[in-house]
DNA sequence: GCGATCAGTT
DNA sequence: CACAACTGATCGC
């Protein structure tokens, strides 16, 4: 099989069949309503989405994967027009949903998408037992990973108990109206969590209804006001200036589940409060003695970092301690993150490396250090794609030069592989 | 009108 | 530089 045959998340010409592990924008980027580079093979919850996102897309070309079961795929080389059988299984990914483990004779990958693994919840030990079963002998030659949170600085408990924080914040707040910041995707459990909890309806805005109506979401879910006092509205419209309006009519407080905890930094030569994510990664554990935790409920911290806004660590992404775990358990030969390739602090193979190939920690070890040697080869790397891409020729982007390119061309690309591509290609 | 790209947001 | 996920403006066609 030549390389560079199968995508995963990734759009770009060249390969004769391509995956989608969600529907989220960082995985569909390249994806259009026109789409007709191939057959592109995604779970049936995935399907069903499909046509809310993407309205005039050719079905055709759809292949619904059910879950748990090989498939097997002819691929034609197209030099040599010799077969080849590409086998391929979707597993869930406990985010929204699916994993790929591909079999060839390129040897068995597994491609993670985005997953959560959190150890002790059901639906884990069946992703586990059906990943082990789809192995058996065999071992995963590459892994690619979702290492957003690849960092010991990343350290946050299971959705269940970061719902029970979201659900003790609210019923702690019985006369206030509740705002949830959420995407177009994602957080169903925490929301149908609450619901149950508290025995109320919860509102959504009515393309999420949607959304919520094809996800098999019946009669939680209500685009009426008047019919409950929490309501889940899109992130990008949750803002501290949203929350003080809001309370200029009635009293409410704004909970944002998210695995990164947002913290308050005053602005320089401004009276007012910015809030913006923590990520200063290279310090170690996120302190608590910046005042910006106030409340403790469960055992786990909750940020409480605005008059009216919670910051609750609910992710959808693994935590640290999950991916190790994930590691330990797949054992993989050689891996490599999806997310971010540029950024050394969530690099899956500084942390981990000694649990597959030999000499991967060393190798790696020169880049992570980040010798000018190293520094520059990365680069390197990277730019090979997108050196096309430049946009310096613009008069309008001024700021983007030097290191400032490479970056860009580093964020576009971070999601996305192309299997059996030459391993430094992305 | 469309997709690609860019700027900006939480 | 350093989040993920998203919206809206602008450009070229």
């Amino acid at each position: 099989m030549e390389k560079g045959l199968v995508s995963v998340d990734r759009w770009t010409e060249g390969s004769q069949v391509y995956f989608l592990t969600h529907l989220h924008a960082d995985h569909t980027q390249g994806l259009t309503s026109r789409w007709a580079r191939g057959p592109l093979f995604c779970s049936r919850l995935t399907s069903e989405l499909f046509p809310s996102k993407f309205s005039d897309f050719d079905f055709s070309l759809l292949r619904v994967m059910d879950i748990g079961v090989w498939h097997s795929i002819s691929l034609v080389s197209p030099s040599s027009g010799s077969q080849a059988v590409l086998q391929v299984m979707a597993i869930d990914a406990h985010h929204c949903p699916v994993m790929f483990l591909f079999r060839g004779d390129f040897g068995c990958i597994l491609y993670t998408g985005d997953f959560r693994w959190e150890a002790e919840s059901k639906q884990t030990k069946i992703g586990r037992t059906m990943l082990l079963n789809a192995l058996e002998d065999d071992n995963v030659d590459i892994l690619y990973l979702d290492n957003t949170y690849c960092n010991p600085s990343f350290d946050f408990p299971p959705r269940e108990v970061a719902a029970k924080q979201v659900v003790d914040i609210i019923a702690s707040h019985p006369d206030h109206d509740i705002i949830i910041g959420i995407d177009t995707l994602g957080k169903e459990d925490l929301l149908l969590h609450i619901s149950q909890a508290l025995k109320i309806k919860i509102w959504v805005w009515p393309e999420r209804l949607e959304t919520m109506h094809l996800l098999g979401f019946h009669d939680i879910f209500t685009t009426k006001t008047s019919l409950t006092r929490v309501r889940a509205v899109p992130r990008y419209s949750f803002s501290i200036e949203t929350l003080e309006g809001l309370n200029t009519m009635r009293p409410t407080i704004g909970i944002m589940p998210s695995g990164l905890p947002w913290v308050v930094k005053p602005t320089k030569g401004d009276d007012n409060l910015f809030y913006s994510f923590s990520t200063h990664l290279k310090k170690g554990k996120l302190s608590e003695k910046d005042g910006t935790w106030t409340d403790k409920l469960n055992g786990s911290v909750v940020g409480r970092f605005h008059q009216y806004i919670y910051s609750v660590p609910y992710s959808d992404h693994s935590c640290f301690a999950e991916i190790k775990e994930f590691i330990e358990l797949v054992q993989p030969t050689s891996m490599k993150g999806i997310v971010s390739a540029s950024s050394c602090y969530t690099d899956p193979l500084y942390y981990f490396g000694k649990l597959c190939g030999a000499n991967q920690l060393s190798k790696r070890f020169c880049y992570k250090l980040g010798s000018k040697d190293g520094d520059e080869r990365a680069v390197a790397v990277q730019t090979k794609y997108y050196s096309g891409h430049s946009s310096s020729t613009k008069a309008t982007s001024k700021r983007r030069r030097g290191r400032m390119n490479w970056v860009m061309a580093v964020r576009r690309a971070h999601r996305g592989a192309k299997i059996e591509e030459n391993d430094s290609s992305d």
